[in-house]
RNA sequence: CGGGGCGUAGUGUAACGGUAGCACGAGUCCUUUGGGAGGAUUUAGUCUGAGUUCAAAUCUCGGCGCCCCGACCA
């Protein structure tokens, strides 16, 4: 991609009232733009991290042998009867009267939709399990959005829904899902922790949140660094400096943390309610367990950007990051120069290396190394009259100091192993 | 939803109740070109509605919006 080409522009200063780290490098460079509180714009570079974080979630969730479907963000009150949250979301979700003044509201949340959807479908325990996951838009009325893109009214979420014969097969397949959650935030560069959680409304039993450590947080977690161990402060109560409970040798902290998943047993509330209901071996009618288990797409790539920074911009791990490699080419360009520089360009776009080059004339050179330490892709490589007449390149890494020149064709060859 | 802070140009900021100014950005020209270059010139603004006043960006009230703390987080 070439740079010149991009719907893009970066800010030297601040936005004036952002105090989110996430949020100040986002807008300021360029991957969100914010058009009201907790509703934003994913630009050209933001949508790409925003796609890949997707891409992983894909990928795992394919791999536990879920089903990617869609289902509408439009629904009818009628759907939501049966469980009676049509009322308990009133403050939360958007309802309001279509034209012909029947009550309709935009999707929180999909439970009952989905169970509606396998009432249909599952009629027998050969039926069971099946799993499906959508990746959406969900629109909470958030009594206060805050914390640029980690709690929006707007946001993605990756959710999927378990069906069972009985508890063991939720209870194993939820151990599967634990265990992939914690793949997606790892591969996303981050170290998650699996907290155990209040149910809220949805369950008796308790859920699990996958809690990842910054300041950023709104939850506050006792953590075990030794073991893992982490309770969600919520439901318990322990004391700074206690031993931890599970293997006595460390010691608990209480720690800042994002709930950057979230994962639920809900048994058997939503399919009684919707009457998605099994036959068993012995044709008696039982009503399917449930479980589901959600992931915010955007507070995700917020969080990676509240663990990933430093004070010059955003150091994208190279799995989400927009681009693998940022080409600058500096100087006063030559035909010769911008000639040698258009061939490392495609060399690299015919490697299959993902690069975006920065080609735009009459910015200086101080100026696209900020942009570049502000945007933040793993790699920086630069072409000038200095690197051209050795037929080179100049490499650094975004978090190392130390540079070195060679081949483009080297290069290439070392970061395609 | 309670509490607090704040709304001036695309962005960031000034202006005692009395001429809306500066910087960045953007446009044009010249000089520059390895860590946000320099000069000349142009562009563009008081959130909104009432009120007080000879006079309101400035004071008062309402509305709308943004940020922060708390509550909430299905």
């Amino acid at each position: 991609m070439r740079q010149s080409k991009l719907l893009f522009k970066t800010q030297k200063t601040l936005p004036k009232d952002e105090v989110a780290v996430n949020a100040q490098l986002l807008i300021r460079a360029n991957f969100v733009h914010k058009l009201m509180a907790g509703v934003y714009s994913y630009l050209p570079l933001g949508f790409r991290v925003r796609e890949k974080v997707m891409e992983i979630i894909r990928e795992e969730m394919n791999a536990l042998g879920a089903a990617e479907l869609l289902m509408p963000s439009l629904q009818p009150k009628s759907a939501w009867e049966a469980s009676g949250r049509w009322e308990g979301l009133q403050k939360i979700m958007y309802q309001f009267k279509d034209h012909s003044g029947r009550d309709v509201g935009l999707g929180v949340t999909h439970e009952e939709i989905v169970a509606l959807l396998a009432q249909g479908i599952i009629d027998s325990y050969a039926d069971l399990p099946k799993y499906v996951y959508q990746i959406q838009a969900k629109f909470r009325d958030e009594p206060r959005a805050k914390s640029g893109i980690l709690r929006g009214r707007e946001f993605t979420m990756k959710d999927m829904y378990s069906f069972h014969a009985d508890e063991k097969s939720l209870e194993d397949f939820y151990e599967k899902a634990k265990k992939a959650y914690t793949r997606v935030f790892e591969r996303c560069g981050l170290k998650s922790y699996v907290t155990e959680a209040s149910g809220g409304d949805f369950s008796k039993s308790h859920s699990h949140e996958f809690m990842v450590e910054t300041p950023a947080g709104e939850d506050e977690t006792y953590l075990c660094r030794l073991c893992g161990f982490a309770r969600n402060k919520e439901i318990a109560d322990f004391k700074k400096g206690e031993r931890c409970p599970t293997c006595t040798a460390g010691v608990l902290e209480k720690v800042t943390t994002v709930e950057v998943g979230n994962i639920f047993k809900l048994g058997t509330k939503f399919s009684e309610a919707a009457n998605l209901n099994f036959k068993d071996k012995e044709g008696t009618l039982k009503p399917v367990v449930m479980g589901s288990y959600g992931i915010g797409v955007e507070r995700l790539m917020g969080t990676i950007v509240e663990v990933h920074h430093d004070e010059r911009g955003i150091l994208w791990p190279e799995t989400v990051a927009p681009f693998t490699i940022h080409l600058l080419l500096l100087g006063e360009a030559s035909e010769e120069l911008q000639k040698f520089a258009d061939g490392v360009y495609h060399e690299f776009e015919k490697a299959g290396v993902e690069v975006l080059f920065d080609d735009r004339m009459k910015v200086s050179a101080g100026e696209k190394f900020y942009d570049a330490d502000l945007i933040g892709l793993p790699w920086r490589a630069i072409v000038s009259e200095k690197t051209m007449v050795q037929g080179k390149i100049e490499i650094k890494k975004r978090n190392e100091s130390g540079s070195k020149t060679v081949k483009a064709k080297e290069f290439i060859a070392e970061i395609k192993q």
